[in-house]
DNA sequence: TCCTACAATGGACAATGTCTAAGTCAAGCA
DNA sequence: TGCTTGACTTAGACATTGTCCATTGTAGGA
């Protein structure tokens, strides 16, 4: 994270308080959080920080490559930090928990050109689903 | 689509003029409309029709298993007609088209033991992005 | 220390979705 | 065919998530 704030600085980017604090509160292993709960994470540290700033900041952290926005859900976007090491999703249908998980195989190459449409295809994104251990002994 | 009808007279569904015409809105290949957009249409074949009405019409055939969420854009939801053939979706990183697809192989397979922290994973689904061939040669 | 361009603020606005109370109607039944 | 009833529909208020803009503040260089 320190990391995060050395290369952000390194390409440039003004540092502010505020900023910091948004990297800071987006550091760690599965963290998964909404624009909404980074905001209220980044208010407990740095209480005058505005909803309109965690917006902009997180959008430039994606423009950045230096953290993902992950569609699992369906209301809200959130926000991975885990950007720089290719991974992807498993979702807790019951309680929304999102863990990162590495599947073998790539699927980009089970897709036949005949199923191509003429598009140039780029990226694949895998969103696995089911139960977490917790939910299912509930 | 006369099918989709039947079959849901066939579960006690109340047939209405809303529910048929969110029905027929609904239909053909390569369908995957916003629920703004089912409701536009279906203003045009009957005015009266209330955004209500047409969420809640959504929510019941997603609830039947007739029609699928879908969470390719990261605006609002789309639904796809196409439920019963599993597919996966292409997607235009550009403009937004999306195509049904089959890839090959089994998703599920390569997702190992380790890499499943617990959880009873029962769906996979797969977005493959790119540039459709009209944004191309755009 | 001072300047200046860039960043932050907060509040209005937009888009999408949900809820409720009251009115309406499809479908079963006499 | 004409009731009856509970499910369906409606309009609009409200909630949530996200964007925009004019103003104010400030990081970092000269």
């Amino acid at each position: 994270m320190s990391d995060l704030l050395e290369r952000l600085r390194g390409r440039g980017w003004r540092m502010t308080a505020q900023r910091r604090v948004v990297a800071e509160v987006l550091d760690g292993e599965h963290v998964h959080l909404t624009a909404d709960e980074v905001h209220a994470r980044a208010v407990a540290k740095l209480p005058e920080i505005s909803r309109a700033t965690v917006y902009n900041t997180l959008g430039e952290l994606v423009s950045l490559g230096e953290v993902l926005e992950v569609a699992t859900d369906k209301r809200a976007k959130r926000y991975d930090p885990n950007a720089h090491q290719p991974h992807h999703h498993l979702v807790c249908a019951r309680c929304g928990a999102i863990r990162d998980v590495h599947p073998t195989g790539n699927p980009l190459a089970d897709l036949p050109d005949s199923e191509r449409f003429g598009f140039t295809v780029s990226d694949v994104e895998v969103t696995y689903r089911g139960t977490c251990p917790n939910c299912a002994s509930a």
